[in-house]
DNA sequence: CGGTGCGGCTTACGGTGTAAGCCATACTTC
DNA sequence: GAAGTATGGCTTACACCGTAAGCCGCACCG
């Protein structure tokens, strides 16, 4: 018989910490870093030790997909009912989820792609305790079956675009990142591998590339056939995401309520 | 020196072919089968003659990537001015992009999470050619800058988000589907695979782990203890993908047309 | 104390992207 | 024509990946 589960094998890897060392590396240097090697590694353990906790990477991912969504359980700011009515609730969970997709700008793309145990299940809220929480949540504040359905899909779909949107433009083509991830049942296939696109950052805020790049022979811009972009590169490379996904949601929410007579 | 470039080389490849026949094999079984040995293979070649056309995988993607949007040249559908007031264009380049995001199930995630040059350059609408399009008409419509702007970001993270969740929930944890693409520097990095889950989520929310890691043999899902996704289960699944996009869109403009004033 | 199984380790394999170099062919230029 | 040269294939080789299979110490069980 195995011991008892309370006992704590000394410096025993788990399943938990395996999937959160993988975040503390994808966060780092991207999903393509983050290699059964080198997570065992930064473990101070062999890779094939991994598989005693996980059947596979790709299992792995999903452990950390589902890590980065719990990190709403633990958001203070997040209810888990509306006690201050439904714009509340889904104002703080729109935050929340806001808040882990920033703070994992290279593991979100994980959890708005990788494909779900259910048609219904989408990103960003991808653990079934949330959509449950978030259905009750709304039937019991008198949504309708229909409303509820409605909002569901709006609000996920507005999350979901707006913080790839986001957290796309905040990445840029910077260094790192990358993926590695399949979905064949039979049988087995590759990943890819990024080289180096040594570009370089801008500021992202201010004052940006004036230059917009389409990537020239030279490196150089190429914009002269492209005027308004060029004209309004500056204004679009401002950063006005806190104003602009607040506006959005609000915007969102409005509808929701529009659709609730 | 080099001949001629409109010497066509009898059977020759070209990058573009290349490209081609890259997507092909996505659409047919996932990224991640979209090896350069499978490509070469396809082509009656050698995977090594690939890197005569074409310098890395990653590249060769983002070649793909191109090739999609430019989808939107030969529609049919699709218009290059507001001849018929912007509201017509926007309305027509929505739904071309929902056409080849839907006719490229498995690629559409690669124009979706792809690191792009600039971070003013977002998905779905990935050719500066095409952002030059969408903001001068905008412009030539009488928009202001402000509102070129903001309905340039809008108008990108509905597409982005209904998209990517319909694409999505079409989908499914289907057969294969995966994806291979980095972002390292110096280093190459792999990708991994996927085996199919039937997990099911505990919790997590209101009482802690009871552990219930009961995973259903048959595939079906443990809904029990998720009431209200029981509940609506067959809604959440039913297919209004349709309906709810022209809606979703409707909505979006007339956002747009609200901010005008 | 003898068993038992958990959780590490070692080894090995097939697959991947791609660096480097080879060589036939077809074009360009005298 | 002949000579020169770049093009676009092919071959070989490497480092690294995910992971199958099996080994073994050690903590615990009766």
């Amino acid at each position: 018989m195995p011991a008892r589960e309370d006992r704590n094998r000394a410096k025993g890897l788990n399943r938990d910490l395996v999937a959160r060392t993988a975040l503390d590396l994808i966060d780092a240097e991207g999903v393509g870093a983050a290699t059964m090697r080198a997570i065992a590694g930064r473990l101070g353990v062999e890779a094939m030790s991994l598989y005693k906790h996980v059947r596979t990477r790709d299992e792995l991912l999903d452990d950390v997909v589902e890590l980065i969504v719990a990190e709403l359980d633990d958001d203070p700011e997040v209810r888990r009912d509306a006690s201050e009515g439904w714009r509340d609730y889904l104002t703080r969970l729109a935050r929340g989820v806001r808040r882990y997709a920033l703070a994992h700008p290279h593991a979100f793309p994980l959890v708005t792609t990788r494909p779900a145990e259910a048609p219904w299940i989408n990103p960003p809220l991808r653990s079934l305790a949330w959509i449950e929480s978030m259905l009750a949540t709304l039937a019991a504040e008198g949504f309708s079956d229909e409303q509820v359905l409605f909002t569901y899909r709006s609000f996920n779909s507005f999350l979901l675009g707006y913080l790839l949107m986001e957290s796309g433009a905040r990445t840029l083509r910077d260094p790192q990142d990358g993926d590695g991830s399949m979905g064949s049942s039979d049988e087995p296939v590759p990943g890819g591998l990024t080289p180096t696109r040594t570009d370089e950052e801008q500021d992202a805020v201010a004052e940006a590339t004036t230059t917009a790049e389409q990537i020239d022979p030279q490196g150089d811009i190429e914009v002269a056939e492209f005027p308004t972009v060029h004209r309004l590169a500056d204004r679009l490379a401002e950063d006005r995401f806190d104003e602009e996904f607040q506006r959005g949601l609000e915007r969102l929410l409005d509808a929701v309520a529009a659709q609730l007579d």
